[in-house]
DNA sequence: TCAATTGCATTTGTATGATAAATAATGCTA
DNA sequence: TAGCATTATTTATCATACAAATGCAATTGA
């Protein structure tokens, strides 16, 4: 299939940018099981008639997907599949293209694990560090939530926003990269739509909790308050798929 | 300076494999500061005749430093070096280019901030799920350690070793890709060398106490334990600041 | 028969030059 | 002066050729 979106005129021939798209495909491929961990990729000059495109093109989407850790290339060998272990998947690219494999990977397991750890931290360095903008950019973020009503995606929306910049109001640069990891988490509960309306109330309570805690300076409670957002989003993954099953 | 470390024989030209080398020194200077971040860097045809290389390469290593968020390229525009919140600092490899800047940007406390946040769950994990051969490669590295002795070098790269084991066996694929944090916060304090010996042992005994927390599957002994040796950690930094300043 | 070496085939890596697309800067027009 | 068309500059893509790496097979020698 050929990637260009649009048909040339008569007589011109068109150029469309489409390294990235090229990237996304071959990415999206790997992550769906089509292209095996430890499998070979086509060699670069069928991906070229694959795609419709030229040599360069393929080169360089192949070189944005080794900077990532998904493959290496070596003459005669061709390019691999490396093992999961070595794919990047903290980048947010690669989060996004990994999309719905998400739970099939098993990675919305771990990234809740792994925001029980984060979250609880960065609220509480929040708590002591967070300027009076910052404070007040999340409860702005909050009051969104609160004001989404039934529109779920608007309230996802403000969700992420809320824990992207409860982490960047940490100070701590580690914790920051972690931003990627809010949405992804949340859409895959947002694809199972497991939201009553005492659901929704109560995390905006806790939630509005969270912002009273930073404005106190009170990074105890904030620790506090992160934990139990955490232990109620591994509660609503679960509620959701059992649901789906 | 041209990139290719050998002189072509009389009358052949010989084409060395050089675009990662590009990739580092580019992101390299980024690093240093010489190309500062909102800057511009020189023109692909420039960077040819900087490096000595063809556009092709140039372009490819430019690929690889986009993918790692460090910079991005538009037409016209050219090659701008990206604000630093969006520079994978997570990736191992941008974090090996970072080196010896690795304090100068602050990261050495973020990092040992994101530990503190990260290994106690992980030393909690991994005492419930490791499986035995786990806890045996781990103890083998503490047991490298033990046999350092004076050797330096040997002490981190088994510490280094003993803390990658320790997130792998956490089985959690976020906590695995920390593993390249291990080292660089080290290999400060090495840079440093303010290591006595009593240091040293008292960090040998607390590596070995959390060897058995794990065989005993204490999971709350070894979250405090890996809590204490971050805490080691952070006082063992600071003190070599002081020493050199 | 077997082992080592040599040569061949295949695939990625680099070089080169041309054309297309994007867009800041310039100048023109009203 | 504001808006619009033009231009110039830079990256993006295409096409082709050759270099280098390396698995694999054929050859050679004992």
């Amino acid at each position: 299939m050929t990637v260009s979106t649009m048909d040339a005129p008569a007589g011109k021939s068109i150029r469309p940018r489409v390294r990235l798209s090229v990237a996304q495909c071959l990415a999206q491929d790997i992550f769906s099981g089509k292209f095996a961990e430890g499998s070979n990729l086509p060699r670069e000059n069928d991906l070229c008639e694959d795609y419709g495109v030229s040599r360069t093109v393929i080169r360089e989407a192949l070189k944005i997907l080794q900077a990532k850790g998904l493959v290496v290339s070596r003459p005669r060998i061709g390019t691999i599949v490396c093992p999961q272990d070595e794919w990047n998947i903290l980048d947010n690219q690669v989060l996004d293209w990994i999309g719905p494999n998400l739970d099939r990977m098993g990675l919305v397991d771990c990234i809740l694990e792994a925001r029980g750890a984060i979250e609880p931290m960065a609220a509480e360095l929040a708590a002591r560090r967070a300027t009076m903008q910052e404070i007040a950019d999340i409860e702005a973020a909050w009051q969104a939530m609160a004001k989404a009503g039934n529109d779920i995606e608007a309230f996802i929306a403000a969700d992420t926003v809320f824990h992207e910049l409860l982490l960047k109001a940490s100070h701590n640069r580690i914790f920051q990269q972690f931003g990627a990891l809010m949405d992804p988490a949340l859409n895959f509960m947002l694809s199972t739509s497991a939201h009553s309306a005492e659901n929704l109330e109560e995390s905006i309570g806790q939630h509005g909790a969270l912002v009273e805690a930073l404005r106190l300076r009170d990074s105890e409670g904030a620790r506090k308050l992160a934990l139990a957002l955490i232990a109620k989003a591994k509660h609503d993954v679960s509620a959701a798929r059992s649901v789906k099953s």
